[in-house]
DNA sequence: CCTATTATTCTAAATATGTCGAATACTCGA
DNA sequence: TCGAGTATTCGACATATTTAGAATAATAGG
């Protein structure tokens, strides 16, 4: 899964993505909680194989959800996957609450 | 930062300093609460210039601080940085705290 | 100063990745 | 069935990444 955000444009679809529409949310009206591919790329400049690649290695990933529609194919990400994302970041240790802010310490190679 | 946790390696390494040693929690004596670099490729079979070349990039993306300590190079996580990963995913939209588990997101939702 | 220990830099290689264009597939409506 | 619209696969290339070994740096102790 982080290798697949690792990349700028697979991360810019992600959040697209995730960051829009969710399940219960719907920006919009019932039948446009998704998006569909082509509207996925409008920002981004590239390709629509390179569009399709790289929604293609997120679905892969388990980060993105593809449903043909008709002509078009429509993308979602689900919650748990954020969730489960989440998680892995806010382990035991993880300060979530509270935040000591200890001494910044940078670069060790001097 | 995910670019960086995407090599499996590096996502190894991470996990190692993150799980264990926090700066507060200190998992041993309070000089302990950091791993050495040497500590750090024990269980992965790469060679030390590879290790060495991964801990860089992980300080490079943020993810690690690294400071000299006599013959050892010591590292560590903040745990802002855990924070701030988690904090990505769990956003307006990520169910973090309920988990209605919605079953599709389909037309399901109107 | 010399040596052992620890870690980094440098260089070169094998491999993986990102990208696009052309060709192909899928769907809908006439 | 044909054509338009949408998206994917395939082939190829340029670039990036991963990796290890040799050489180098940094440090502590004799």
């Amino acid at each position: 899964m982080l290798k697949a955000l690792g990349n700028p444009h697979r991360l810019a679809l992600f959040e697209r993505l995730s960051r829009c529409c969710k399940p219960g949310t719907t920006c919009s009206t019932k039948d446009e909680i998704h998006h569909c591919v082509g509207e996925l790329g409008e920002g981004l400049d590239i390709a629509p194989s390179t569009l399709s690649h790289h929604l293609k290695e997120l679905n892969r990933a388990g980060l993105v959800e593809m449903e043909r529609r008709g002509k078009e194919v429509h993308c979602w990400v689900e919650p748990a996957t954020l969730d489960e994302l989440a998680g892995f970041f806010s382990g035991p240790f993880a300060s979530t609450e509270a935040r000591p802010h200890r001494s910044h310490t940078r670069g060790a190679t001097s």
